[in-house]
DNA sequence: CGGCATCCAATTCGATACTG
DNA sequence: CAGTATCGAATTGGATGCCG
């Protein structure tokens, strides 16, 4: 676990990324990072959660609706990977463990107030033209 | 193919969405919207090659390298479906058809730009992160 | 409690062949 | 040219059981 947080990354990038860049668009390297990052299915909801501060495995459990606890574990794990969660182990019996969102974590802030926004208009537009279709 | 962009959103938001927002963080569903929306392997370098101007199919073929005739005809449908592409046929022989994005395709550019800042910074810190390791 | 291992289901992606 | 159909591989997600 100490260096899997690099090498996975290194993976990625040797496979298939940031050699063939095409002279299209030069930024979809560096969108797909975000977005790799960010998918999965309990992500955001986790990031979300945990927005509000610390909580252990079972409190992420209890506030995440139908989350079974292998996604959690390895969703937890991604994050810690890429810097955006801390996990700490506390000195209980039986074992506790905490997870926060780092300060890098709440670097996010812009781009998911940003998805947040357009999803919201996206969604208005959606029921829009739902109306507008049954007249 | 004319309801269809009404009825796979509908589908999604009876399925699972909309109706069980927890407490936690408000915000989740629309961030999984856009998410939705940009999700698959080539829409994003998709609108990035659109966004320099129009395309014809095989245009496409040809700027988006490794991409199959199926994979990019099914994203350019979803990306249609949720009205950020427009598809045009030209009456030639054989059929020509034209694609390119619509003014709500590029309502996704702050979007776009916050994730390509985000994921430049997140790999500058990578591989920072990496030439540490190496000491 | 906080996981991991195993197995299974569903979805996504790709290669090839075919059509108007 | 601009797709569709079909098949198979790969990835992702979920249920269950075990373990320190």
């Amino acid at each position: 676990m100490e260096t899997g947080f690099l090498k996975e990354i290194i993976i990625k990038m040797d496979k298939e990324k940031y050699l063939d860049m095409d002279a299209c668009s030069t930024h979809h390297l560096a969108i797909r990072d975000t977005m790799d990052v960010l998918s999965g299915k309990w992500k955001i909801r986790l990031i979300g959660s945990l927005s509000f501060g610390k909580k252990r495995f079972m409190e992420l459990i209890g506030s995440i609706d139908g989350i079974a606890a292998k996604m959690l574990s390895k969703e937890l794990q991604e994050l810690e990977l890429n810097g955006l969660v801390k996990r700490t182990v506390l000195n209980t019996k039986p074992v506790t463990v905490e997870y926060e969102l780092t300060e890098y974590g709440y670097s996010l802030k812009p781009i998911i107030n940003e998805m947040a926004l357009w999803g919201m208009q996206h969604r208005e537009r959606v029921i829009r033209a739902m109306s507008v279709k049954k007249e």
